[in-house]
DNA sequence: GTAGTTTTTGCGATTAATTATCAATTAACT
DNA sequence: AGTTAATTGATAATTAATCGCAAAAACTAC
């Protein structure tokens, strides 16, 4: 099984196995939910939980959280740090289906965009100190057009209001000494 | 007061002021502990609570999680997802002093490193989507030499063991169609 | 500088996400 | 099929962070 392939319920029982541990059907829903989730979704322990009570396939909310870090652990899950107190997961799809994620600060907003040469920064970066690279997340914090037009930041109720953030027009391509 | 420059005691006043806010010595405090923390540190709101507490200067924790949550909506503090469970501040420096962080998944040990086109990258998507960049943060996940010469993942109790994480001779020149 | 107004603080209580405990269940191996 | 150890589900516990409120303090205008 290639390192960049997807997946499957054999291969995962295979990897679990090889390990000493074990395939389950509440393991083996949860990495068809994953699969099957229309790129740019991402899922809380909780909206997991609550996905699988909809679709009647009930699995306890202790087992979501451990299978998802689980997962997580073995590589077979991202977990992000966005913006909304929670973790969120998605299938982690190596190079060179490698994505990053644009996040709106004040609704939450999130698009993804690929970048390869980010990664090939955090090697860079890695070969450099010495570490082994196990996944780099590129968050980008920023205003979304709609919250733009709703006159931010003045124009929003007790919420973020940055007056000295990076600026657009500064200049960029000279490197500090 | 240059958004480039380092913000003091007095032009913080001034920008709070601006706000309608208030200029307090707790805040005054919270500032100058960050303004003389050695380059590559990060404080949690537990950690700034106990280090004002040993200083004498004792602010309630109430105020520690208000006043570093506040500063970072200003711009002053850059808040930070390691890998932690739990929120870090430092100051936000911004172009061209800006850096993103190297993180051992096993020890936590933290690594800044400077790179200027991941912010270049990060507002050239932010022009493309419409957004107005706030702040980008790479954090690029990796296991440190010390944790590798400990025989990471097998030699490791119950933690960490990515079998699928992307290699470091991974071919990563061509885009993907 | 004093008074008035509004923000801020400190305390305790509260929420929300996640982890721990443990008996009952079940997957893997022989 | 029987043995063994991992896993589940239910519940309790933990932890980071927020909330409500009365007292204190900062700004503003006299
Ligand atoms: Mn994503
Ligand atoms: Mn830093
Ligand atoms: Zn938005
Ligand atoms: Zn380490």
């Amino acid at each position: 099984m290639s390192p960049l392939s997807s997946y499957t319920a054999a291969s995962l029982k295979a990897e679990l196995n090889a390990r000493g541990w074990r395939m389950t059907p509440q393991r083996e829903k949860i990495l068809h939910v994953f699969q099957n989730l229309p790129k740019g979704n991402h899922l809380s322990a909780e909206e997991l939980h609550n996905l699988l009570e909809r679709r009647g396939e009930s699995i306890s909310l202790s087992t979501i959280y451990r299978s998802v870090k689980l997962m997580a652990r073995m590589g077979i899950l991202r977990e992000l740090e966005l913006a909304e107190g929670h973790k969120h997961y998605e299938v982690n799809q190596p190079y060179p289906h490698h994505h990053h994620h644009l996040v709106c600060i004040q609704c939450n907003k999130t698009l993804e965009f690929n970048n390869d040469s980010i990664l090939k920064h955090s090697l860079k970066q890695c070969e450099k100190e010495g570490f082994q690279l196990i996944d780099c997340q590129l968050t980008v914090m920023a205003i979304c057009p709609e919250a733009l037009r709703m006159g931010w930041p003045s124009g929003l109720p007790s919420n973020w209001s940055c007056s000295r953030s990076i600026s657009q027009s500064e200049p960029l391509e000279q490197e500090e000494e």
